[in-house]
DNA sequence: TGTCTTATTGCCATATATGGCAATATTGTT
DNA sequence: AACAATATTGCCATATATGGCAATAAGACA
């Protein structure tokens, strides 16, 4: 059954990066590292106010995103994104 | 150290997207699914073409891509993006 | 050989992630 | 209260993920 509607897939969507963006931020600020801490020590250049962005899941992020976001927070990839909520 | 020449960073994410696309479609294969018989599993619309971009590691997929590739395939998100050449 | 299924690649359009900065809001501390 | 650090939001630009289709390639099988 492909029969989701859209607005279904909407706050399918919605709940999924709102769960990974809370993540990222509490990972983050048991680190006691700020956003702009974070973006710091990120590989190449990030944006403090994407960091914003895709914790309070505004953003849906790439996975090179993950990826960085996950090595300058110093965990792995799979632990950034392995929110509770997951069905 | 935020010193990581252009070309590295490039090159780190090629491998990342290189791997987890090789892992996506090792999964997909091991299901016995097609390309086409994944998108058909995937909530909302997804076009065949990206899949191919995605396994080859031409695409960057986002979060919800990867969310729901993983939901098709009857895995978790973390086990999608598990792959073993995680420095 | 051929045919069928599946996958790749090219091309163009649209949607959106990110870059970048300014303004505003929030939070904490004195 | 004020001030400082931090976070959010708005706006615009650029880069790119995805949609969509056609053409080509690759694989399997008779």
């Amino acid at each position: 059954m492909t029969s989701v509607k859209e607005s279904d897939l909407d706050n399918i969507r919605a709940e999924l990066l709102k769960n990974v963006g809370k993540n990222i931020q509490h990972i983050r600020e048991q680190k006691g590292l700020s956003q702009f801490d974070l973006i710091t020590r990120m590989l190449g250049e990030f944006d403090v106010t994407n960091v914003s962005r895709i914790e309070s899941g505004r953003n849906n992020p790439t996975l090179f995103t993950l990826y960085r976001i996950a090595k300058a927070l110093d965990v792995s990839l799979p632990v950034l994104i392995d929110f509770p909520k997951d069905k």
